[in-house]
DNA sequence: CCACATCTGTAGTGAACACTACATATCTGG
DNA sequence: CCAGATATGTAGTGTTCACTACAGATGTGG
């Protein structure tokens, strides 16, 4: 028996192309003919595919994350706490600004509240925030017991106080903020995990 | 002539019903059957009061952000620059999880990015989180001219970190983070407002 | 009580949406 | 070269959307 003809597009080509369009206008905003004409494919070839509208949505979740997470391997790999939380928010008003992405994060501009039908998708998003929050959280935990945070920080708070700024610096990138105004945000952001570290000596 | 028939309703209260939907379910996710039927009228009724869809929104952010102002000055009223920003965290903890109101923020929820013919809606919510960073931002001016802040402190780079922790807080609550973690947010977030205050002596 | 103005409820309107039936094209295994 | 299997492009499907035409109801001024 044969195997049938052949895909005649590159699915993460093709789901490159959709994560832009899910980023620019969310997933409630994007819909199935901006994604064919961007994918440069036929609705059957999409659905032949991806299965339906949030079984794509979750193909350029993975693809997202999966890239973003290699970049999270080299945040946590920073010295100290404080170095963490620094090159993590500067790394977000970087990213977040380059104009060969849409501005902000697709975690958040994919969609924070959605219509009937589609009440999954914002769960879908917090659940993939909350895995780089609690890569934080852990590097945080280490952070304490080698003596780099104080005794009385909260690795746990730490951990979702950066990620809440992350957010906050998405929204704002994603309105219009520039890159220096993010990088000022970050800067006074860093401050309060200083403030939990241990005086160096 | 006449004045015609009087309207049946309370246009306020309408009001009130229809920024809970938005509030919940966002500007595009909110459909025209769910606001009558929240409003509890018929929809010509809710064309020949608020023009369209987005004036509906537009008459429900006037109303969500004259309460807000209310309690903005309240918080601005505060006697430092920390105290202003542990004030308004702190109550935003307490606001994004109240059970009278859906969760988080309407200037968040209502709709961070639109599709098609809602391009609008973004930027409108954006202008009114700058208001209340541009009230924040006066009062650190202030703060700073008090000698409450350092010399070397950015008041605007102040006012632009409180707004985006705020942002960052109303999405962790519409996912889901009950009060306490958004308080130990709040907490860690207050301090790098300290770190920026003058030694009091 | 009548002319006029405005509101209300019913019942739709056309447009846009996610999704798919179907015929055709292109592959593999035998 | 043929049979089975899968992909593709065209052209739709039914549903839901924001919005409205229209007729009747309810008010005011003369």
């Amino acid at each position: 028996m044969g195997m049938g003809r052949p895909r005649e597009f590159d699915a993460e080509t093709a789901l490159d192309q959709a994560m832009e369009v899910f980023w620019r206008h969310g997933y409630e905003g994007a819909t199935i003919a901006q994604l064919t004409e961007a994918m440069g494919i036929n609705p059957p070839s999409l659905y032949a595919c991806f299965g339906n509208k949030e079984g794509l949505l979750k193909a350029a979740l993975d693809r997202y994350t999966k890239l973003r997470n290699v970049w999270m391997d080299e945040v946590v790999a920073a010295p100290t706490a404080r170095d963490v939380a620094e090159r993590m928010l500067m790394g977000i008003a970087d990213k977040q600004t380059d104009p060969a992405n849409p501005p902000g994060c697709l975690l958040v501009q994919g969609g924070i509240a959605c219509g009937t039908g589609s009440e999954s998708v914002p769960f879908e998003l917090a659940a993939r925030r909350a895995e780089n929050e609690d890569q934080l959280r852990d590097r945080f935990i280490r952070a304490k017991a080698e003596g780099d945070l104080k005794e009385s920080a909260d690795p746990a708070a730490l951990a979702r106080y950066v990620s809440a700024v992350s957010v906050g610096m998405g929204v704002m990138a994603s309105s219009g903020s520039d890159r220096e105004a993010l990088q000022q945000v970050a800067s006074v952001a860093v401050q309060a995990v200083e403030a939990q570290s241990a005086n160096r000596t």
